[in-house]
DNA sequence: GGTTTTCACGTTACG
DNA sequence: CGTGAAAACC
């Protein structure tokens, strides 16, 4: 690498980013503050190994958290090194377990056709577990119990370790069922998501060889995120750099946020005992927030006992400061962001994908969805179920899996009667029962059902079944040979094509009365979508790895990018990594923000605030913080105090919101059962100049097609416009001020 | 065996 | 209020 090329890398970083860049031998622990550059260090420094010390890209391991940062990632990688980048390794935990598990899990006896369990099967396991065990599903929820043993796992914990530790009567009833549950799953050669971590780790221990092996293959390896690795992924992380010791993290403790889902926090504060001779880079510099939304939120944080101190700085501009403001309801508390986001496009030349509004639980966007209907604003909806985890799209694949291997218990008593083909539980269980009292597998033994009833060898008891049952039975292998038969000769599309049709599958959906059947066709066209990213491959070559990608990358479709305006509706957990000019967050209430449940517990307080820290942390310029005087939680109205976080943040960074959200008065005191701003009384009516449109009149939207204008009513400043569009959309109230409706013709 | 009704429950959600 | 799963029904 020549001089000038060194240079251009590191041109543009300041110090602590250039000597994070520059440290690239030993370990590394980088402290890295919202807003700091922390992912163009990481890319950065791998640029920095690969041209400058000219350590090949295959060396070089980047390891994050989620999907959607790997590919960020990647993508950052590509544009600075170009095609070198598709060498380096550069994904989640679980996707780099998974590829040595299937390359060397035979080390310790796992088949390489393992196939990775998601929550739904962990949970049927579970329940199976439990009855084998004889627990009592309604005193033990199965959710509590999979998070106990979740939980253990992921501290490398066995049911024996398990026992050592805690010895309660519960702790008892968690260990039985998960010694139940780790049989169940072996016998079907499930590896859930903890096993892939765990049985990595048992792999290194039980085969060095293969240690030393990926210890030679990553000779550099880095860590995002680090705050939210449980103690497994650490400890694959450990093993793998324990040689080389080129073991770089990146992480901000005040930004751990998943500690529910075994994050351990630990791991970043006790990096530099665990690796002596770290080298430690804070990068304090934060290019993201105006210095009154980063002061705010430095305030806020430094709140929480249990943390490091990290001095955070801005040269950004003081910017505008964050307003606060009370709604009467959820509806108004919508209303106003609304309101404000049309504001701010209007006066200020936001656009609508500069806006995000966050919250603490997902029950939050249903107001805020309604509000965007009716304002006409297109908006998207982040989380929710995902893409992977709806029914429909988990059947298919569970018909897919049952091509790739027909032998996948789990999967055929799935779709052995979606849609309905006559062959109930009580059917499935005897089937099930049937072929382990022979000790083969259930598609064995329909094989053998539909060979010959008469000619069942001897010293095989005959099959319980009736002639109808046999039928039904064999009609369904009949349907799953017919469609292995077409592996070879299609292509993955054509393939799903096939499985819908000749399973029924299409057909019921279209014939059901439901009102998401739709919805669900969707779904599935958009997953053959996905599917023909491995077009001119025959299905049996390409059915493998796409089944392998869909049980790993159960990502849904990245946010942000393209040009499409809309506005971003996401939960503050989720939020966490993105970033944008104008932030809402609602619900700021004693109850909503921090949560109900947490309010007892300092810890989760901490933590509650840690993701009230986030949230504001992911604002450029503007910041709101919106709470309700009364919500509807569960049908019944509540209603929260202000939240305490407020407290924690000086008033100069704030800005009442009255005069600013709303041009009414604030008369009412804070104190009694009247919120300080009246829902939507008094407001002057000032025409926004004459009616734009008239009933009748044809018009064009962005989102929602053609419509024909029903109404058009004046509005304080506006005319909300009544307009039945053709096609799905239907009729709709949008506000002209908005809408950017276009007129297509005169009544 | 399949469909409808009732009932209980409710934070956040990575792979 | 809205959802998913078990119980009751056909």
């Amino acid at each position: 690498m020549t001089q000038q090329a060194r240079d251009a890398l590191l041109d543009g970083l300041n110090p602590a980013q250039r000597q994070a860049v520059e440290h690239v031998n030993g370990p590394l622990l980088i402290v890295a503050g919202p807003g700091s550059g922390k992912t163009r260090v990481i890319t950065h420094r791998i640029a920095y190994l690969n041209h400058y010390l000219g350590i090949r890209p295959g060396n070089i391991g980047a390891v994050t958290f989620t999907n959607r940062a790997a590919k960020e990632m990647r993508s950052r990688l590509e544009h600075l090194l170009g095609d070198r980048a598709r060498y380096i390794t550069a994904g989640t935990f679980h996707s780099l377990c998974a590829q040595i598990l299937r390359h060397d899990g035979k080390a310790i006896g796992l088949p390489p056709e393992f196939v990775i369990m998601d929550d739904d099967d962990q949970l049927g396991l579970i329940k199976r577990a439990m009855v084998i065990c004889e627990v009592d599903p309604k005193k033990f929820p199965p959710r509590s119990i999979l998070n106990a043993i979740s939980s253990a796992k992921s501290r490398l914990l066995t049911p024996e370790g398990l026992a050592q530790r805690a010895s309660g009567y519960y702790d008892d009833l968690v260990r039985r069922i998960f010694i139940e549950y780790q049989a169940l799953m072996s016998r079907s050669r499930g590896v859930d998501f903890d096993d892939l971590l765990s049985r990595t780790i048992e792999l290194f221990r039980e085969a060095p060889e293969t240690l030393a092996k990926y210890q030679e293959r990553f000779l550099y390896l880095m860590v995002d995120e680090f705050q939210d690795t449980n103690i497994a992924q650490y400890e694959i992380a450990k093993q793998i750099s324990s040689k080389h010791l080129n073991l770089c993290v990146v992480g901000d403790p005040d930004q751990a946020i998943y500690s529910w889902r075994n994050a351990d926090i630990r791991n970043i504060l006790s990096f530099q005992k665990d690796f002596p001779g770290t080298v430690t880079v804070n990068l304090s510099q934060n290019y993201r927030s105006t210095s009154t939304i980063l002061g705010a939120a430095r305030k806020l944080i430094s709140a929480n006992r249990q943390r490091l101190d990290q001095d955070l700085f801005t040269d950004n501009e003081m910017g505008a400061k964050v307003v606060i403001a009370e709604a009467y309801n959820e509806d108004e508390e919508a209303q106003l962001v609304l309101q404000e986001i049309e504001r701010l496009t209007r006066e200020e030349g936001f656009t609508l994908r500069d806006f995000v509004v966050t919250y603490r639980v997902n029950a939050q966007s249903r107001a805020l969805e309604e509000a965007c209907l009716r304002y006409g604003v297109p908006y998207k909806l982040v989380g929710g179920v995902r893409f992977y985890q709806r029914r429909e799209v988990k059947d298919l694949i569970s018909y897919l899996r049952l091509l790739q291997d027909p032998y996948d218990e789990p999967s055929l008593a799935r779709v052995i009667n979606v849609p309905a083909r006559g062959i109930g539980k009580r059917t499935v269980d005897e089937l099930i029962a049937w072929a382990g009292s022979l000790s083969i597998p259930a598609y064995t033994a329909l094989q053998l059902l539909a060979g010959d009833g008469t000619e069942i060898a001897e010293g095989i008891d005959a099959s319980p079944f009736n002639p109808r049952q046999v039928q039904q039975l064999v009609g369904f292998l009949r349907l799953i040979n017919d469609l292995r038969a077409c592996l070879p000769d299609m292509e993955l599309p054509e393939l799903i094509d096939e499985v819908l049709t000749r399973s029924g599958y299409r057909r019921s959906l279209l014939d059901s009365e439901e009102p998401d059947a739709e919805d669900r066709l969707d779904n599935l066209r958009e997953f053959r979508g996905v599917s023909a990213d491995w077009l001119t491959i025959p299905a049996s070559e390409s059915l493998q790895p796409f089944l392998e990608n869909a049980a790993l990358v159960s990502e849904q479709d990245s946010i942000v990018e393209n040009e499409q305006q809309y506005l971003t509706l996401i939960t503050l957990h989720q939020i966490k990594g993105l970033e944008y000019p104008v932030v809402f967050i609602t619900g700021f209430e004693d109850g909503v923000l921090p949560h109900t449940r947490s309010l007892d517990n300092p810890d989760q307080l901490e933590e509650e605030r840690r993701i009230a820290y986030v949230g504001m942390t992911r604002a450029g310029k503007r910041l709101y913080l919106l709470r309700s005087f009364r919500r509807r939680l569960f049908g019944a109205p509540t209603g929260n105090p202000p939240s305490r976080f407020l407290r924690d943040i000086p008033e100069d960074f704030l800005e009442a919101a009255a005069s600013r959200l709303r041009s009414s008065n604030n008369s009412v005191g804070p104190s009694g059962r009247t919120s300080n701003y009246p829902v939507v009384a008094g407001e002057p009516i000032v025409q926004a100049g004459p009616p734009p449109f008239r009933a009748g009149d044809k018009v064009s939207h962005a989102t929602f097609g053609q419509g024909i204008v029903i109404n058009c009513l004046a509005k304080p400043s506006d005319y909300e416009l009544t307009v039945a569009f053709k096609g799905q959309s239907g009729i709709k109230r949008l506000l002209h001020s908005f809408a950017k409706l276009e007129l297509i013709s005169k009544e």
